[in-house]
DNA sequence: CCGTTAATGTATCTTTAAGATATATAATTG
DNA sequence: CAATTATATATCTTAAAGATACATTAACGG
């Protein structure tokens, strides 16, 4: 099974609703999929000129004058791949959660640093959950399909912060109590 | 900044736990903290080996007869390595969800194909739900602070099937019904 | 009982992905 | 107007994914 270049069709998804700069691209799929999504500018450049060789991505604007700057945009045969890449199941998701990864092998001694952590992760998901609110106004209501699509993923995030808000809340109480719950009877 | 090899850490905590082979370590990792920790056999394998010529985990027992099997275990150096990782506030958790990805690029087009891969997540869903149950059930309820620490990111596996699978069926809910809604005043 | 398949196990190779860093220009701000 | 911050491209190294090869043992069906 030869494996394939995720990145590739992030890319073509992205400037197929936008025309963007490489720069631009980071920023804007930082800010909107973010939660689910990551993507670093070394990857994303390399694969920009890869695209850009084949065919598949095309300079819409280059701006000679003052800060560089090229905007890049899809080709036919960019579209006509990201169309047949989402015709394909998806792979399973992977995910790097450092935090779960220290808890789980962590021990007694580490609790006060793990409480820490916790609170960190905490203010975190509060600090990020305005901003989904307001890219959710961004988007037009108008019940199109369209719209609904990524109002699905602005919900997946949304459930995904409230989740681990109260995740974190349970943690801190489990945490804070003392030792051996003091059962009373 | 210098960056880290994570999953060094992540071979120094399990086999902390339990002296285990690489394939071992990677079945293990699979079962008991996959859903929010990734690792492919081929990086552990390099990072093991490089772990034990810094003399960080050592060989405790390699069979000779039979079928091969090299079962490592963690030095005192490892350890205080790895103690000295849990003391550092962890990085940021890395997602990417093919899934979201697609419905987020997506059109109404797709959209056919896109409740199929809905339909499939909420059934990996709730196959997994009675593993974790199973390992919930593996864990000494003793009220030790260790297993409270275990039984936190089994909580945390739970909460986010049980959120995907909410997420899932408020979309499969959403995109079956007809466009537009039919507003009814 | 034997052939096929599935599971256990190590080793290696290539490609994808992350992210640090260098460099330069424009905008902002004290 | 100097210092800082945001915008922007390019490159380099390392981490991580995962495909594949190879060997042994267990399990299973005809």
């Amino acid at each position: 099974m030869k494996r394939i270049n995720t990145t590739h069709f992030a890319i073509l998804g992205l400037l197929r609703m936008q025309p963007m700069s490489a720069y631009e691209l980071v920023k804007f799929s930082k800010e909107s999929i973010g939660l689910f999504w990551n993507e670093s500018y070394g990857h994303i450049h390399k694969s920009i000129k890869q695209l850009e060789q084949e065919g598949s991505v095309t300079v819409i604007e280059e701006s000679e004058t003052g800060r560089r700057k090229i905007v890049y945009g899809v080709t036919e045969q960019g579209c006509q791949q990201l169309d047949s890449w989402l015709m394909q199941a998806p792979e399973e998701s992977t995910m790097r959660n450092e935090l779960l990864m220290k808890i789980f092998v962590a021990d007694e001694r580490h609790i006060p640093q793990l409480l820490t952590y916790i609170e960190q992760e905490l203010a975190t998901c509060h600090q990020l959950r305005p901003l989904l609110t307001g890219i959710k106004a961004s988007i037009p209501q108008d019940q199109g399909k369209q719209a609904q699509l990524w109002l699905l993923t602005l919900d997946y995030g949304e459930r995904y912060l409230r989740m681990t808000i109260e995740w974190c809340e349970h943690a801190l109480q489990l945490l804070n109590q003392p030792d051996r719950g003091e059962k009373n009877g």
